[in-house]
DNA sequence: GTCTATATGTTGATAGAC
DNA sequence: GTCTATCAACATATAGAC
């Protein structure tokens, strides 16, 4: 019979709370400041620990550390947009409003910062690694509503990837504007934004 | 008679020039690698220089050096982009194409680096500093097509700013999506995003 | 203006005790 | 699993010679 983690902790389990301990306090603090930003130092001094101990959860350092991080934080993302979309029903307008809400009521996701300064900062295998599951985690599940939406026009449905990641890149961009430049609080950006979306400068 | 700095070089011209390859050199590698990942010892070594003499130019250091380089960059930018928009005509669609067009064709911005990466990193009074100068450069030059645009309606009219916002972050995302995900060239491109700021998604 | 030399702090990482 | 101790490398910055 199986032991149920959560209620039994065995020798393994309190293994993997550790880690997960580790995983979850460095996620909220590379999120925050970003990659080169935070030290091991950091991170330790929020456990109550000394980095080296995060040396046994994370042979490789910081880099595996960061990987698992954004692997994780991704896989969350991944989850919570595809329900949003299901939950939203059938009609694209409502699930790309749905997403938009979703990310604007998210802490700050950094795509940004991650793209151009987390990225560059760690080795090429790990950032093509990272790509490709942030591609699945957030791109794809927006393209699918994209391409209902283009659905009787061909020629633009075939760069539907692209237009999820100016998606994207418009809810982004939305929380680097400094807030006193901005009317209204964030769900009515979101309006704005889908309406963008939608018609874009069209009135 | 006024001396020509450039063909006279007085004790005084030879400091600006000197002082002038120091932003040319720390610029290129600010503007490639951003604020965290450049020291003043790489962008001495690229000057043929010791780090220590560039203290002599930018007594305060390193943000100094940075936020000297960015008021550079971006009183550069300004008048680039007021051309651009001059020389687009009376149409606000040409002068948003025109804009568009400029920027997919310079270098790199990173501006969502700069924002969410640089500026988190220097001084608070610095990082205000610049934010406002940003502003001026880029936001505020984009804001006039765009009221052009919503001259008919007042309602989305009070938000250029935040449009304008939007239009920076939709060619800054462009950039940022992996090449293979993205078809054709940057010249189509551009018609790709001005589509989208004219229409949205509409076909 | 640029140099050498140096102070001082931080970083990621490893070895080995408990 | 977490600790102490230590390392080499690198950072920004300053003082003073030339």
């Amino acid at each position: 019979m199986a032991v149920n983690r959560s209620e039994k902790s065995g020798p393994q389990s309190a293994q993997v709370a550790a880690r997960e301990r580790v995983l979850e306090v460095a996620d909220q603090l590379f999120a925050t400041h970003g990659y080169q930003a935070v030290s091991l130092r950091d991170i330790g001094a929020s456990l109550s620990m000394r980095h080296a101990s995060l040396y046994y959860h994370f042979p490789r350092g910081k880099e595996e550390l960061y990987v698992a991080v954004v692997e994780r934080r991704m896989r969350s993302y991944q989850t919570q947009l595809e329900q949003v979309l299901r939950d939203a029903g059938a009609d694209w307008r409502q699930q790309l409003s749905a997403a938009a809400h979703w990310m604007l009521t998210q802490p700050h996701m950094h795509l940004g910062r991650m793209m151009q300064s987390d990225m560059p900062a760690i080795s090429e295998e790990s950032a093509d690694t990272l790509r490709v599951i942030v591609r699945d985690a957030l791109l794809q599940p927006l393209t699918r509503p994209i391409q209902q939406a283009l659905v009787n026009n061909p020629e633009k449905r075939r760069r539907s990837v692209t237009y999820a990641g100016m998606f994207l890149s418009l809810i982004e961009g939305i929380e680097n504007l400094p807030a006193n430049y901005l009317t209204g609080n964030k769900d009515e950006l979101v309006d704005v934004v889908i309406d963008f979306v939608l018609h874009g400068l069209t009135t």
